[in-house]
This record gives C-alpha cells, sequence and structure tokens, in this order.
DNA sequence: GGTGAAAGCGAGGACCA
DNA sequence: TGGTCCTCGCTTTCACC
C-alpha cells in the first residue's frame, strides 16, 4: 500500500469501470504493473468487489427507513438467528449490530410509507426475538458516497 | 423497464466489472442490444454509477460510528449549511436528513475509537448549528450490500 | 426492439531489467 | 518492483431485419 496504490483505489472507488489502461495513465505507470496492483489489491481483499449503483427512486423505492432493533434478551442464539433472517431478506439493504439502546440498526427501502408499515408490521416485527423497533426515515439524502477516504500512505 | 433490464441490473449491481459479453449470455441477448440497454440504463440515471467496494479495516479504519445530530433550531439556512460542511468531510460517508428525535444522522469512518472521539470533538460538534450528537457504533457489520432489490417487472 | 460483422482496443500473460 | 511486446477476446459501432 503505497501512494500508487491510493490512486488507484481512489479511482476504481469512483469509477469502477475505468480501464487499466486510464487507470495507468492516471498513476503515471506502464499497464502491466498497474494491473498487476490492481489484481493484488482485489486477491488480498483491500478490494472487495465491484458495484453498480442503482438509483432507488427509478426503481420505485421511494422510501428509505433506518430502523433500530431491540431485541428481547442478550442471548447469543438469539442474536444469531436475527442476524441469519435480516440477511435473506433484501428489503434490508444494511445491517448492522450496534452499541447504545438499541441492538441492530437495519436500512431498509420500501416503495413507499404504507409499503414499509406493513413490511414492519409482517416481516420485521416478526422477526426471531425482536422485543422493540423504532424507525426512522430519510426525507433527503445528503450525502450517498459509501467511498471510504484512502488514507494518503 | 422490462425482465432483460431487471437481470441487467442484477449482475451489475454484484459484479460492475462484468464483461457485455458474459452479461448478454446471462440475460439471452447477444451483445449489441444488450450493450445499448446498459447505456440506456446509464443515461436515465436508473445507473448512476460504478464503484470498487474497499474493505474498510484494511484501510485501517476500524470503527464504523453512526452520529444522530440535532441541530439548534430548524432554520432552513442552518440546515443547508450543516449540509454543505458534511458534504465536504471525506470521514463521513453518507448522512441522511431523517425524521424523529434527530434531524441527521451520519456514518463516519475512523481508525479507532479515540480518532473518532477526537473527530467528533474537533469537526462533528464544531458544524453550524449543532446542539446535541448521540454516537453509537457498530460492533459488528451483519449485511454490507447496498443492493438494492430488483422489481421483476 | 433484434442480429451479425468488422475495427480497434484493452486484458492479461511471458519475459526482461 | 517496473517496462515491453504480443495475442486473444471483448467493446463498440456499423448496416440491416
Amino acid at each position: 500500500m503505497d501512494k500508487v496504490d491510493a490512486k488507484i483505489l481512489s479511482a476504481l472507488q469512483d469509477d469502477a469501470r475505468m480501464t487499466v489502461a486510464e487507470l495507468s495513465e492516471r498513476v503515471a505507470l506502464t499497464s502491466s504493473p498497474c494491473w498487476r496492483r490492481v489484481k493484488a489489491l482485489e486477491e488480498t481483499g483491500v478490494i472487495r468487489g465491484y458495484h453498480a449503483e442503482l438509483d432507488p427512486r427509478r426503481l420505485g423505492y421511494d422510501v428509505t427507513a433506518f430502523v433500530n432493533v431491540m431485541l428481547e434478551n442478550h442471548r447469543a442464539d438469539l442474536g444469531d438467528s436475527f442476524e441469519i433472517a435480516v440477511q435473506g431478506i433484501p428489503q434490508v439493504v444494511a445491517c448492522h449490530n450496534v452499541s447504545g439502546r438499541y441492538d441492530f440498526m437495519l436500512e431498509v427501502v420500501a416503495p413507499d410509507l404504507e409499503a414499509f408499515g406493513e413490511f414492519a408490521r409482517n416481516v420485521l416485527r416478526t422477526l426471531p426475538g425482536v422485543k422493540e423497533i423504532y424507525s426512522s426515515f430519510s426525507l433527503k439524502s445528503i450525502k450517498r458516497t459509501r467511498s471510504i477516504p484512502i488514507p494518503p500512505a
């Protein structure tokens, strides 16, 4: 991980479809070593994958909600089955086990508020061990780049 | 937006570097129409871009925090300057204006808890109009696919 | 909307410094 | 490590259905 790698990561984080030719120009290297660096970054797991970013609205998802979930108790198996269940629900686009008052925070997409309400009632509330949920809605997306700042060294 | 487009979106959301050749095979089309569809999806904004997904840990970010921010009042200009300020801070990887007790929810990465503490004190707390912040930390990432479910139609 | 062909370029490997 | 060269296959754009 040197400065060249950092530049490569920035560039690919910004545009995953950039060709190695263009990338190598940008980092002042010829294409072979540049290509090898990219492969190394993929193999060592620094680059986890490449994904298209889609516009939820254009796909009919007008609602993004953050759902805080509290479990009934903290037995490990309860948390585990909750986690496994959550992974299988496509509307849940992200989920973290968090510190604080609640145990989990989920990011959920839904076509509209009504659909979200139904989803919360029929799906989320019925997940194993759920005691309480508190939802808050995204009124406006200020920043949605999941871009990680690349350390200069 | 038909079934073929849906398949294309799923595939690219999963692997943005998939070649058009491979894609066209998967959706049972020849490469030209497949390519045209991809271009159309890009131009109409359904596909917003392509990004490499990086591993925060391998870049030295061991802490992901969700920071809830309450502003002093709800004057529009206060919210605006907060939003603009937030957009310029690379450690803030996502930010939403949300409903509920707090006004904004930020997702922040930091090398460790100490660095996060400093960041919260020196940067977040000093942003325009900030009255209160409440942070909760990701203890475990259960699901981090930002993948949106593709509607079947 | 779809096909097939053609030109040009990039990916990826072999090999050298 | 980085650079050069080479080849195959893909991308991209035709003209046409």
